[in-house]
DNA sequence: TGGGGTCTCGTACAGTGTTCGAGGTCACTC
DNA sequence: GAGTGACCTCGAACACTGTACGAGACCCCA
């Protein structure tokens, strides 16, 4: 087996070529996000792309290396998006950067494919990651702790609105009101409640439920959000910050 | 618009045929499952899996509607993997369902893939949260918290694992070893330095630290799902459980 | 007038998921 | 035994995909 490396476009330097006419590799990046946003993960291709651009699809290959490149920086292009707070009490940084987090993830579902299959290690990444924990170690956590409970609250956030992007985008695309897909899986659902009657119960409730199902969605959301910064105020070494209970949002 | 349905493997329904010769619905998804561990998500194709049943790429379009339906029944073969713990603590409970998952993730890292792109509706899946959120009820949450804290602990537990599975299956598969992965990183993470020298210390820590990485990483799960249940306990009505600070493993 | 770097793109290749329809193999009935 | 219809397999074809390669175009500078 011959000694692979692990690439990057970050691990690449890249001189930004004079930006006089023709293509751009920002311009680019910008096209790319639009045509994700607009038609999702697997219907972005490197002939659309181009065509958007009025260029033909080997263009683009001047201007980064490969398909996956491309999608590295449209990546970092959406954590620059993640408005980062200023202040003093740790969990409000915290706390914001996660809700920001979660808007941007919600605007461009496609945005957790990449981060599951590709390295996040561009600048606004790292920013993020930098700010989350420097407001945890002036919090009072040390060492790897600092590390972990950024690692959590981050893992949380995407483990949470993932799915619900994935879901909700998915929809709109196709076309698919909730009440029909709903509808839908009733059958499903109808089929489980046999060996599961109090999960069929939930479902019901939901279903005919008043409240607003987006909502619902940010309560479920804020929930485990403030649940896990309670869970780490209690690891603080001295109890520093007591004020547990105060909701995020 | 023409009015699409929403639709599913677990929403059609299906009569087992019999299992004389040729090929059946659990034969084809087992080598789904087989090809998938041995090669990504990315590598499955029909023809691929054709040629190892020893049948042609179309064959399969008869016990499948398509490639979705395939991964859905992957999904939740690998949802049936994940041991359900019997337990009257319900720390104890939603602990070891998030360990179980998180080793079938480890297991299998094509599965958070699937999971982001498909709706877990399979009996196997419906068994996992309803188990969860049995325990949970049994806890004293109520109403829908019992829905937000299962969701909550799911949530962290994909969100923690499913990057760590896809970066160290794309390393294996691809033959890089740690090290070298780290020794390629190296530029691109001093040039992030510059911006944030704290990063860049910690990053060092981690390169030079002689914790095996693969304890340094079930601790950092370990502390974000104690972290979570601790929070959640904090959050039962009347404080029925108060042995708040136990590890889970 | 000549390079030489910078950039575009047509062609081609090997692959993809899926449709269609022709055919083959049974179990059962007349 | 002949015939029928359900069950199952599969070759060919279609419209795609990412990207390697090499031919050319443009522009600046000597």
């Amino acid at each position: 087996m011959p000694e692979q490396r692990f690439t990057s476009v970050w691990t690449r330097e890249h001189k930004p070529r004079r930006a006089q006419q023709g293509l751009s590799r920002e311009q680019i990046v910008r096209a790319t996000v639009e045509l994700l946003d607009a038609e999702g993960m697997e219907s972005l291709s490197m002939r659309k792309l181009g065509a958007k651009l009025g260029a033909g699809a080997t263009s683009l290959y001047w201007h980064v290396a490969n398909k996956n490149e491309l999608l590295e920086l449209a990546m970092d292009e959406v954590f620059g998006a993640v408005r980062i707070p200023a202040s003093d009490s740790w969990r409000e940084v915290v706390g914001n950067v996660a809700w920001g987090l979660r808007a941007a993830i919600l605007a461009h579902p496609w945005f957790t494919f990449v981060l599951g299959s590709l390295p996040a290690l561009g600048p606004n990444a790292m920013n993020c990651s930098a700010t989350l924990c420097a407001a945890l170690a002036r919090a009072g956590f040390q060492k790897h702790d600092i590390d972990y409970a950024g690692a959590a609250v981050l893992s949380y956030t995407v483990g949470a609105t993932a799915p619900e992007a994935a879901y909700t985008s998915a929809l709109k695309r196709r076309g698919i009101t909730m009440e029909q897909a709903q509808r839908d899986l009733a059958p499903a659902v109808e089929k489980v409640a046999r060996a599961h009657p109090e999960v069929h119960a939930r479902f019901q409730e939901a279903v005919e439920s008043t409240i607003d199902p987006l909502a619902h969605r940010q309560l479920a959301f804020d929930f485990g959000l403030v649940s896990m910064l309670d869970g780490l105020a209690m690891r603080l070494p001295k109890s520093a910050d007591m004020s547990s209970n105060h909701q995020t949002h």
